[in-house]
DNA sequence: TTGTAGGCGTTATCAG
DNA sequence: CTGATAACGCCTACAA
């Protein structure tokens, strides 16, 4: 910059006057500035204008488990779509779910001295977060709550969905309703379990211990556990996946068995052509998009104090049920088989 | 920091060397800083860091052009996957394929004093890229070029993966080959289209110009198409769609049609479960991770000097094909009826 | 092993 | 409207 100074022959001041378009510039002097600039391909330091300015710059952290998943991606444009207009540049990593990595990432956020993080999911590094918190960190989480702290939290509507679900299941005659879900020490898994018992309880359903699967997170062990649940001698007429990737796990052990097995299949989250697959499955999509948004707001407003440090936001999800094949009535012979 | 050194009884580069870990530092000394630090909740600012060290921060930008689309979110996740070990955070940001938007990012992250960054798709700000370029800014290019520049750049074999595919089409029989695909403006489009017609023009077979259809990128629009191929007179026995979103186009047309239609599909892209679709697809599935990876190691080498500035990278694609139905021989009525 | 002086690029304050 | 000077928080170089 001093280097821009004194190729325009002016002061110091002027240039960074230029630079920020403060008013009080003489049209002569901005165009002499301004020329020095280009030729000298001048570069404002955003460090030293932070550094400066002693405010904490425009920057904002996001901590996520997984940016190739696209729950989480969604978030991150939400998130992007409010804080950009705001002049927020937002820092992204990924933890892999390893709280070791998550530690380190928040470390390196708060070094950098961002104004403010949003962690998207992954239970475990919570020690370090609410430390965080206590040292006044703006912190936001999402898809995941964060006990012993003052922090808001953006999350689904997890056990009353799959409570309506399952309702919706009874209704339409269904009396042996499957629960495939993942690991229990995951919140939201928690929390979606405890709303497929609440409605099985609600509709005086007694529970078959078989038929509630958890701890299948992944496509291939969701599989297996289907291929178990259609080998008992009174299969399911109904399952319920916790997760997408559990959902497609249903699907791949359902598939080719022909659509007479007449079972029903709803999956929690969205999965990707849903109505196009063998067979096809109803959805209790949730809105990462407005999650993201309703997080970023959330962050904002607490950063410039309008709102306050710790509230429980709740983002409905949405039953998708276009072919409406998928939770169709049990068939007579299954239910009546009691 | 001061307050620190104060509030430890010693000086201030006792401290710095302390939160650096510099060796030289009596114990006692070492641990009389470090409570001060606890107590206060001092963080070392790395703005100020960064001024002082006069390097450049480590810190990389990443432009995409949606992060919701799980191709970019795999990008970054190959990004990450090589800078984070190098002691990189990444910024990111989406463009939504905007000049504007994308120029207003890149602006800002140089202004964030990045090392390098990489841009992901989206053609169109190209003389402000190019303009970096000469200013001496590190920059990677993915899924696309920039011309007039030396710049590296990753991508995918586009145009002979396309090639390959309908070549296969052609051994099995195929005579009527449709290729439904995107803005010819993208360079990836243009790059699968010409792959198309040089397989066609390779297996002697004539085109005929209704069955190569161009700027159908999107779900509905492809869906349109397919709905008039297969309205004429001699529908095409195989369609080859030219991305992901038109590929689900294609299936959601095709879908209840029953299988009696025969129509072989390829979808350039990976569909998330291809083969639980119905109709089921084959794929040539592009590997975003591996193109992340490659990106950042090209742009991290080029950091430091130890490879050019100017590179072609192609990572190759995979052809999936488990469900061997899905590119089948044509029917054979369907192309005697030449 | 520890402390002191000077500077990194920018902005804010206060004179001209 | 313009300019000199003192911060901002940290690090390097040099001295004690």
């Amino acid at each position: 910059m001093a280097d821009v100074a004194a190729h325009a022959g002016v002061s110091l001041k002027s240039v960074s006057r230029v630079v920020n378009q403060e008013p009080h510039v003489s049209e002569a002097l901005a165009a002499r500035v301004q020329a020095a600039i280009d030729q000298l391909g001048f570069r404002r330091d955003g460090s030293a204008r932070q550094l400066a300015m002693a405010a904490a710059g425009r920057l904002l952290g996001y901590v996520q488990v997984d940016a190739a998943n696209p729950f989480f991606g969604a978030v991150s444009r939400g998130i992007e779509e409010v804080t950009r207009p705001a002049g927020f540049l937002v820092m992204t990593g990924s933890t892999d779910a390893d709280p070791g990595r998550e530690a380190l990432l928040i470390e390196t956020l708060i070094e950098a001295r961002v104004a403010g993080i949003i962690v998207a999911a992954a239970q475990g590094g919570d020690e370090l977060l609410r430390d965080e918190v206590r040292h006044g960190t703006a912190i936001v989480c999402v898809d995941r709550l964060l006990s012993g702290a003052e922090v808001t939290s953006v999350t689904s509507d997890n056990r009353e969905a799959t409570a309506r679900a399952v309702s919706l299941l009874i209704e339409r005659g269904h009396r042996r309703i499957a629960y495939l879900g993942g690991d229990e020490r995951v919140w939201t898994a928690q929390e979606r379990y405890e709303g497929y018992l609440e409605a099985m309880a609600a509709g005086s359903l007694e529970l078959d211990p078989r038929l509630a699967v958890r701890g299948v997170g992944d496509h291939d062990l969701a599989a297996a556990a289907t291929d178990a649940l259609l080998g008992l001698e009174r299969p399911p007429t109904a399952i319920v996946a916790g997760q997408d990737r559990i959902g497609t796990g249903v699907v791949a052990a359902l598939h080719g068995r022909g659509s007479q097995h007449g079972v029903a299949v709803i999956v929690f989250d969205a999965v990707p052509m849903a109505d196009l697959l063998d067979p096809p499955v109803a959805c209790i999509a949730q809105d990462p998009f407005e999650m993201g948004r309703v997080a970023a707001r959330a962050l904002l407003a607490q950063l410039d104090g309008s709102a306050p440090d710790r509230r429980r936001l709740v983002v409905p999800t949405r039953f998708l049920d276009r072919p409406s094949a998928a939770i169709s009535p049990a068939r007579p012979d299954a239910t009546t088989a009691t």
